[in-house]
DNA sequence: CTGAAAGCGCTTACAG
DNA sequence: CTGAAAGCGCTTACAG
């Protein structure tokens, strides 16, 4: 199209610094990754000559040779689900510690590419926040690259979950205790752990479990899920929904229908986004420990030490559920 | 602490294909690059011990010989923002259009280290979605790494940007359009195109041009500015906020007030995030046409194609304004 | 304490 | 159409 930018000045090299600070090249890079092994002098002159000469080590040539670009990837479903979103900033602030930069994969087009482009990527170490099976891991196992899985924990692979179950126990069991008799269900159609529970809270409470309204985890889903609610003849008092995101989508569809939370339908979910508190209301929500999942699948992939942990949500109680009034 | 996984399998090279395949290991990079000048014979010999092997490229080696790690480097303010987490989500959809990974980097040290970090990276590109000056951008330049800046336009820089002047002034005269004479300003103290809209669209309707909230850009900002304007014996009946961000905090301080939206104080902001469209009421925004500022971005990235482009914001009417009752 | 040298895994002219 | 070879910029034993 336009002129493309000549290729500009040489790129500096650790020779270049060598050559100006008077010393082996060898010396550079012992100042630079500081080696003991070299005297005060030429450390401080190869400090000044990298600071005239403004140069970076190449970062490829060290990834090479040490076989670690010193970076972690991240591959998660998309940024765009705010739960997700944190993730992605509490990961990169975890890798930051370790002086390790974060590379970003969406998962949309499948989580075997996903981590496929990450293998070949001399990554240190990846982080995922989707759902995955332990073979869609098998190209990392084979470059040796080691993988923790966020937020739910898988058999056989590293994993720092939460526990699904007993959050959203906690959240129907709170909806129970403010008096609820009917509390519908929103969330995917397939059994998970939070439907089990949402089941058996029900089952000890010796009421029906019921209805079940089916939405992926998004708030589109959400907010259809919120429609069919509203229309309901039978509409349950209060709902139990899977995710921040999608309760975000059912209260605009029942603001929209008149239908007022939590006066005619009281509201938990889970996870425990930032969202969930500046939503209106304020969600009761299970909140997951996002950043302590975060740091610990950090510091274990940076330590390369396996295992699986699980790690209880927490009940965060607000307007939703008929709390604070 | 426990035991270090054993380095495994050592990784395999493309000279291990070669072997495998009976050619050499230039046969090899010309299949994979797709390169004409190899036989269809070779060529499957080739593919066929690759799937067999395993094998996967070295990316570092391959970026230290061509001096790209094809990968396009993000700076953000930070990733929970909800604006810049889309923006992210975008960056990394059109990088991947080109090939492209992207590293995200997290300007919260500062934009300096933030760039300085992404310049020893090989990147070929940097997206810029904060303040910058072109200094700051400076250790790009000298390394031959195009940048563009995101979201705003910069003197000297290239920069796809959104008209913030004419989208604010939209806004502020949409509220001016339903009859409002007392016009809020809710956004940073110092002086922005968006404020000098703010002040001219009053000034052009013959009225003041106050109060002004101060409010730096996040919800927790906004939350306090609300409380503010809630707790204001003479409060404007409409304010202009300057992010969805902030004017989400305004809502859930309204809100908790009693004071109700848009009866009592009508609202119009800036950005266009998806959460505008979700949280109560819907907002009415001065959408950035983010997804074609990114992919412009993106390809002049490419391209190497420096200039400035400013493009126009979209008002979205919803309900917090008054219109959709 | 410092320097010369090998080698990380790739790509790509250059000969054949 | 294919192979041998140089070289990208670094790190790090190994001699001195």
């Amino acid at each position: 199209m336009s002129e493309p930018e000549t290729s500009g000045p040489r790129r500096v090299t650790r020779a270049d610094v060598a050559r100006r600070a008077g010393v082996s090249t060898a010396a550079v890079s012992y100042v630079l990754n500081g080696s003991a092994k070299v005297s005060e002098a030429t450390r401080a002159r190869v400090l000044a000559a990298v600071a005239e000469l403004g140069y970076r080590p190449n970062a490829a040539a060290r990834a090479l040779k040490l076989g670690s670009a010193a970076q972690l990837g991240l591959v998660v479903p998309g940024v765009l689900n705010r739960f997700f979103a944190e993730l992605t900033d509490l990961a990169e602030r975890a890798a930051a510690t370790h002086g390790l930069a974060l590379v970003v994969t969406s998962a949309r087009d499948g989580v075997g590419p996903a981590i496929g482009r990450l293998a070949s990527r001399q990554v240190d170490g990846v982080l995922v926040a989707t759902g995955v099976t332990a073979a869609d891991l098998a190209p990392l196992a084979g470059a040796g690259i080691p993988a923790a899985v966020l937020d739910h924990v898988v058999e056989g692979v590293t994993s720092i979950g939460v526990d699904r179950y007993q959050g959203a126990r906690d959240a129907v069991e709170h909806l129970l205790g403010h008096g609820h008799r009917r509390v519908g269900f929103v969330g995917p159609d397939e059994p998970g752990r939070r439907r089990q529970a949402w089941t058996d809270a029900l089952a000890a409470a010796g009421v029906a479990a019921e209805p079940l309204v089916a939405a992926e985890f998004t708030r589109g889903e959400g907010y259809r899920a919120g429609r069919a609610l509203a229309a309901m003849p039978d509409r349950p008092s209060a709902v139990f929904v899977t995710s921040d995101d999608q309760a975000i989508g059912v209260l605009l569809a029942l603001h929209e229908a008149g239908v007022r939370v939590p006066e005619d339908v009281a509201i938990a979910s889970f996870d425990g986004s930032q969202e969930s508190a500046y939503c209106w209301p304020p969600l009761t929500t299970a909140a997951q420990p996002s950043e302590e999942m975060v740091r610990i699948a950090v510091d274990r992939l940076v330590a390369r030490e396996p295992g699986q942990l699980e790690l209880p949500a927490r009940l965060v109680v607000r307007r939703s559920c008929g709390c604070t009034p």
